[in-house]
RNA sequence: GCACCCAUAGCUCAGCUGGAUAGAGUGUCGCCCUCCGAAGGCGAAGGUCGUAGGUUCGAAUCCUACUGGGUGCGCCA
């Protein structure tokens, strides 16, 4: 249920009316009609720009259409004035009755009010983290893995069928490693002392690792040669790494439908048939590169190499996909895996990268375009950076002053909840701000703690209800008499909540999960003012402690916002608060 | 040099497939808040939407050029 669309439904049904008749010309596109609320609240409930889109391919001035339209949507019951305004909106205005009544419409709904069928059930695949299974992760992976997973579960809300995947990195070199680096924990395991080169990860961590490994294998290895348990302490060591990060993400209550392993690419032979693929297309040739004009790097030698032909789907260059001694580069994989997700049926794949990979997203594209035929698209989100703070002063990471901040450190300093709403309070292009202190604070500045303090007053309110004997379970509210909701902040909130569903589909259309955070924001804070108001005027307290009748009606509408913020929350993956501490 | 992302109130940021007088929080200023619904409330001021063009009935939104910031640019994954 969406009263927008309900009401869009109306004006494609008085179009169709105008045609019958022969005002209106027949095989209009109405795509472009909308049924939005106006800035301005004098506008009225709800603005349709009908008239504007239909004149051109119409050839009629757009008030005329206006003028045609206007009496034939004010016969509707739910609409109690229809003007023409401007250079040729149609502002509707809604009977009260419509606002008031929707309240009982979410309860009976319940959690499943502002679901959507926008998604038709098509199959989708989230890909995100990704992170490579070489240590624990860090504050940079958090934001990444919450703006994955909310997007994820906001696509499921919207009716799409959705995978959440993780790629692991664990067939490049780094991996090789991480198999070294956890060797020398397992010589130091049995007391002896190594030396450890530059570039390994001599990170605490792998301590533990070390130790597994001598409880395993004994002293097997200890006089071997590294082609003897490299690939034994490889898996070892990166199962270790993927157990760490299963424990991590699950800290953040993020779980994960499938595991990718890029090392089953070279197993499988799949990164030869997806080549194969594109060879069979005319995309693959061997070719040279130009150098990259005004940066030409020192070493740099023309020299020709196998390529693909991503210029023909818009890319800037085309791509090398095998090094000069024959072996696969980082591209080669990346297109069988999302070769692979193609041939699995998806109908859309997203992925979550860094910001740092910015560059990858054309080829990316470029790859799923070729390989899908252009069936199915590929939206790539590019997350930037996390600035830490703490007391309001920069807190740069770094690991030899040991101001590392791991995911785990956000979890266990704010909690999942702070830190998953506040990684959501930005567009995922733009840099984020995240102060330890200020994503704690108790007060209005903070959104999370003010959404989920809107929730607490719901459920507190309930409870004082439920100790006032007056009945307010669902099922008598949603059959309560809401007619006397009618002061302007109720019919304001009662309003917000009606928007829930088309926000919802906003989000989902943009897989912009922020959004649903921001709306929250402003849904609990229409809930406070008309509390506050509450403080002087006590007709519009919820409970009304000598009138049951209008106690429900009043705590069913604060009962459809409190549905609203679990759905809501829900998919940010927040657990409302049913009391604040 | 090229590509991508970003630029909106003093500050931090929203802004719908283009829509009417561009919003919120914070800060500033004014008023209120001794107890009942608490971690404040009400109101005001504050904008050439980076600059210059273009498309359109209509542009913060789309296109072009430019300025400033970030990221990246053949054998690193």
């Amino acid at each position: 249920m969406n009263l927008f669309t309900d009401i869009g439904h109306l004006v494609a049904g008085a179009i169709a009316q105008l045609q019958s008749k022969g005002t209106l010309p027949d095989g209009l596109d109405l795509g472009p009609v909308t049924v939005e609320p106006p800035r301005d609240p004098l506008h009225g409930d709800m603005a349709t720009n009908a008239a504007m889109v239909l004149a051109k391919p119409a050839k009629m001035k757009p008030r005329d259409i206006a003028e045609a339209l206007a009496p034939l949507l004010a016969e509707d019951d739910r609409i109690t004035t229809a003007e023409v305004a401007g250079p040729g909106f149609l502002n509707l205005r809604l009977a009260p009755s419509v606002w008031q009544d929707l309240a009982k419409d979410v309860i009976a709904k319940g959690s499943a009010y502002g679901r959507s069928g926008m998604g038709q059930g098509k199959r989708v695949n989230v890909e995100y983290v990704s992170a490579n299974p070489t240590g624990p992760m860090h504050v940079g992976h958090a934001r990444g893995a919450i703006v994955g997973d909310a997007t994820a579960s906001l696509l499921a809300y919207a009716g799409y069928d959705v995978t959440r995947e993780y790629y692991i990195n664990d067939g490049g070199a780094q991996v090789d490693v991480l198999a070294r680096s956890v060797y020398l924990r397992y010589l130091e395991a049995h007391d002896l002392s190594v030396d450890w080169p530059e570039g390994s990860y001599p990170g605490d961590y792998l301590i533990d690792v070390g130790e597994a490994l001598k409880a395993k294998v004994g002293d097997k290895y200890l006089e071997a040669e590294e082609s003897e348990w490299l690939e034994e302490v490889r898996t070892f060591a990166t199962d270790a790494m993927m157990d760490l990060i299963r424990t991590d993400l699950a800290s953040l209550g993020v779980v994960m439908d499938h595991f990718f392993s890029e090392k089953s690419l070279y197993d499988t032979g799949l990164i030869e048939k997806a080549i194969e693929e594109l060879r069979d297309k005319g995309l693959i040739y061997r070719g040279t590169l130009e150098p990259p004009k005004g940066k030409t790097p020192e070493d740099w030698e023309p020299r020709e190499q196998t390529l693909f032909k991503s210029t023909d789907y818009g890319d800037d260059v085309d791509r090398p996909i095998k090094k000069s001694d024959g072996s696969w580069t980082y591209f080669a994989p990346d297109i069988a895996y999302h070769y692979d997700k193609v041939s699995r049926g998806y109908d859309m794949l997203i992925d979550i990268f860094g910001a740092d990979h910015g560059g990858y997203v054309k080829r990316m594209k470029a790859a799923v375009s070729a390989l899908s035929e252009s069936r199915v698209p590929l939206d790539i989100k590019l997350i930037q950076l996390v600035k830490l703070f703490k007391n309001g002063q920069p807190f740069k990471m770094s690991k030899r002053a040991g101001t590392f901040v791991t995911l785990r450190d956000v979890v266990e300093m704010v909690g999942s909840d702070a830190a998953r709403f506040h990684m959501l309070t930005r567009k995922s292009d733009a840099a984020l701000d995240f102060d330890f202190d200020k994503v704690k604070e108790q007060s209005k500045e903070n959104p999370v703690f003010y959404v989920q303090y809107a929730s607490a007053r719901i459920s507190s309110v309930l409870r004082k209800a439920a100790e006032a004997g007056i009945d307010c379970t669902d099922d008598t509210l949603r059959a309560a008499d809401l007619s006397g909701l009618t002061h302007d902040l109720e019919i304001a909130l009662a309003k917000k909540v009606a928007e829930w569903p088309r926000l919802v589909e906003i989000a989902a259309r943009t897989h912009e999960p922020h959004r649903i955070a921001f709306y929250l924001f402003e849904l609990a804070s229409d809930l406070h003012t008309l509390w506050n108001a509450g403080n002087d005027d006590t007709s519009l307290r919820f409970l009304q402690e000598h009138d049951p009748a209008a106690t429900q009606a009043k705590i069913a509408l604060a009962r459809a916002v409190s549905v609203v913020i679990s759905g809501g929350l829900g998919i940010l993956g927040v657990t409302p608060a049913t009391e604040m501490r």
